[in-house]
DNA sequence: TCACGTTTCAAACAAATGTTTATAACTGGA
DNA sequence: TCCAGTTATAAACATTTGTTTGAAACGTGA
């Protein structure tokens, strides 16, 4: 089909320009010139440029979140109501995202993407990530709940978005890091070497000591 | 003086701006017209909305390295030419950073426009940053690499970059995050408190397990 | 007071942006 | 074949962008 075609292509040609650009640094014209396909094509297709970026972000997050979900559901299954153990639960959430975009082979353009969403202004792009997807997420921070009970709410609230942070951060700006990486260290970093290396960091993290009492005040 | 006083209002105003919409999406007629001066002036006084961004930038950098060095001078003197234990180069760091913004009461803007140069495309910014200030933080990593001398370097290397994740990731977003734990957990965060919070966070991340070999491949 | 360098200001500039429009080309079923 | 409906295309649109210009206002030392 040729709108098809025309669709896949400007998405295909979006996705990376965003994640080496930014949104508002990446322009229609450079996107459908690159695409080659007409100008009024974004408008026709998508309606808006804001649109077009909401469906980036949805070709990703839609996969994603139905695998989350059912591996989820697996996971449940398996342990039969008995609590998940917290490396079980990481585990599943890392295949998951490794898992979706492997077949049209961008996982760094993925993350990327998932870095923009949190640094870039684009309010209405968080509104649409949170409205859209922001179920799974709080059913993974359920059963991180009951996997860490040794943890005050508020701690483990702090905790995860810690890591949430080490993540995004890392993968946001992997290109730059990558780069230092290669020339200092003399190897090629891919996405799955920095998920097996941020697995032992992540759960250390949250099963650190806690911190000195609240109301224990020092100069 | 009347220049110094358009510069600065300049400045002002553009830092904030900037840490909340992000670079390309701040106008310099958004900040002229909120900072109440012409048009031309962020052209006759930077020469560019480049040169404005990086002037941003090295009004917090310049006072914080100096800092940063002066008391990792002190550091390096109480401790003789002997290792630094992680706790102490972590603290020296939280210090530093702390306390420079600390005048103008703008913690939250220094760290969000950290997270943003990472974030953003903005080439020149990332290059401006490493030339500028890179030197401080080899020393600092340095000093590191001392205090951790079981971690390989390419290990050290990612380990620092998701702490420095953790770390600009949850304070420049500190507004919302605050808000919905303040909600849900009834307790009012002050920087302090998170700084508190992370200091186990983050030893335990960097004396965290090593992660299995790079060769060992699975499913 | 004068003159000179600095700073401000309104206006204009060229370039780039997202979006719309009107027309053409194409498509598949009657 | 012919005709609706869909898609593609080129052109134009109105804004917005960073930057430049030239003149006015200012300040300061002679």
């Amino acid at each position: 089909m040729a709108q098809n075609d025309t669709v896949t292509r400007i998405l295909d040609t979006a996705e990376v320009l965003f994640a080496e650009r930014g949104f508002a640094e990446t322009s229609l014209r450079t996107i459908t010139s690159k695409a080659k396909v007409n100008l009024a094509a974004v408008n026709y297709h998508f309606g808006s440029k804001k649109s077009l970026i909401q469906a980036v972000f949805a070709r990703y997050l839609d996969p994603f979140t139905e695998r989350f979900h059912r591996a989820l559901d697996a996971l449940e299954a398996r342990h039969g109501g008995q609590a998940i153990p917290l490396e079980e639960l990481l585990e599943t959430l890392a295949g998951s995202v490794l898992e979706v975009p492997a077949e049209r082979n961008s996982l760094k353009v993925f993350m990327r993407l998932l870095g923009l969403a949190y640094s870039q202004a684009q309010g209405h792009l968080r509104r649409y990530i949170q409205e859209e997807y922001g179920g799974v997420f709080t059913r993974f921070t359920a059963l991180i709940r009951v996997a860490t009970p040794e943890l005050p709410d508020s701690e483990r609230f702090w905790r995860l978005h810690f890591m949430l942070g080490s993540v995004i951060f890392t993968f946001s700006g992997l290109e730059a890091l990558r780069d230092i990486a290669e020339k200092d260290y003399d190897e090629h970093v891919t996405v799955r070497d920095l998920v097996r290396r941020l697995r032992p960091v992540v759960v250390a993290a949250m099963q650190a000591p806690l911190p000195p009492s609240l109301n224990a005040q020092e100069a």
